[in-house]
DNA sequence: TAGATTGTTAATCGATTAACAATC
DNA sequence: TAGATTGTTAATCGATTAACAATC
């Protein structure tokens, strides 16, 4: 597996935006690509391009561009797609089941192996063909399987105390999902999706569009 | 209602976590708090929460500090939360209905008043009091109500359809979980979120998680 | 070979941090 | 008033863009 160090966090929030646009190129069987063609297509600048994929080494031809599929393939590896990962989903509400029937994941290698939940009303009953478990059954259930990623779907009064049990029990990775912020020992990554942050991100450019028919003021209104 | 313009989307984009910790802190009844308290809170530094709160304005006092009720107030209303939104929801599958079921969105003055699908099978049933309708009722049902997000929780194929089709009647704001990058005019604000985006950052950071305590190397290894 | 386009260095731009005078 | 902490300017740092030599 490729190990990466001293690579910016901008440039890696770039490429899982390239994979997808390398993907639909190959759908669309554009097997080569300059980083000009590229930059039109995703709004960027060829110049960004070049640097972002050179962090990790040349991928490229000089006067042919990019082979799409090669790249694909390369920044796939990059991103750790190249393995699978075993997640279990913790709250089986709308959103983890939502997580759980999303067959995509699937083919970018991450397998949902487990859903737990602590409503007893939900034991056993199947969200695709996973039997929903109680939490109480967690510990022995990380203890016999090889859980790498847990999704947090739960309330966040729950979510702190659920990200401790399953970390001191094995698992490396969050995926957080409640409204809140995990302090967690440093070696635990995280990552969190705030569905209202991103919510407010909408309403505060609804409010603030720049026209750019308009001249722009750099004037606050009321 | 306040508007806005110059200020850099990194600022921007940190508000709503600054607006998450101040109600954090009012819960614990916590009424005032300096930049160096809040920035060693929220892991940033003390100049960087003044200098982006200086882009609206001076919202604190000399010698004092912020005043936490104020500020989370202030905030909320740069970030357009001081009105309410119309909201419906495109697809009415797991993800769907899970956005239909987040009270807290509500709170923050995002309504949900319709949920949309393609399959008959839903027509009627209802996700907590909302009906689920049918999409070739969706152009009679824009002109008749006010509609100012649209949120897309639907297969990718099909979103880009969908999307022409509320703009073209008056949607504003599109709120895209479909996979794919929408190419819109220029005054739809689309704010989107790519959860297959987020957990490949997720396992990316898994590979490449740099060991504080090893020494940093700037090799790449195989 | 000539044309095209990369890889890479240098220049610019923007964002973060540091410093300190203003002031509560 | 003295102490604290902001608002704001200046310095630094990092990221993006431009330019061009290397090379396919």
């Amino acid at each position: 597996m490729a190990r990466y160090e001293g690579v910016s966090v901008s440039v890696i929030r770039r490429l899982p935006r390239y994979h997808r646009f390398l993907y639909d190129l190959l759908q669309k069987d554009i097997h080569r690509i300059s980083s000009r063609e590229l930059a039109e297509l995703m709004n960027l600048t060829a110049s960004q391009i070049r640097q972002d994929l050179n962090c990790f080494g040349g991928f490229g031809q000089q006067g042919y561009g990019y082979n799409v599929q090669h790249l694909h393939t390369e920044i796939g590896k990059i991103l750790g797609l190249d393995r699978t990962y075993n997640m279990i989903i913790l709250g089986a509400g709308n959103l983890g089941q939502a997580l759980a029937n999303y067959s995509k994941f699937a083919r970018w290698g991450f397998k949902v192996i487990g859903i737990f939940d602590v409503d007893p009303e939900l034991d056993g009953s199947m969200v695709r063909d996973i039997p929903i478990r109680m939490v109480s059954e967690l510990p022995r259930y990380l203890k016999e399987n090889d859980v790498q990623i847990a999704a947090l779907t739960l309330p966040r009064n729950q979510a702190k105390a659920m990200a401790e049990l399953v970390t001191a029990n094995g698992v490396k990775a969050i995926w957080n999902f409640a409204h809140t912020d995990l302090k967690l020992p440093e070696d635990v990554i995280v990552e969190s999706v705030h569905l209202s942050d991103s919510l407010m991100q909408l309403s505060y450019n609804m409010s603030n569009y720049k026209d750019k028919t308009q001249k722009k003021s750099r004037t606050k209104e009321k």
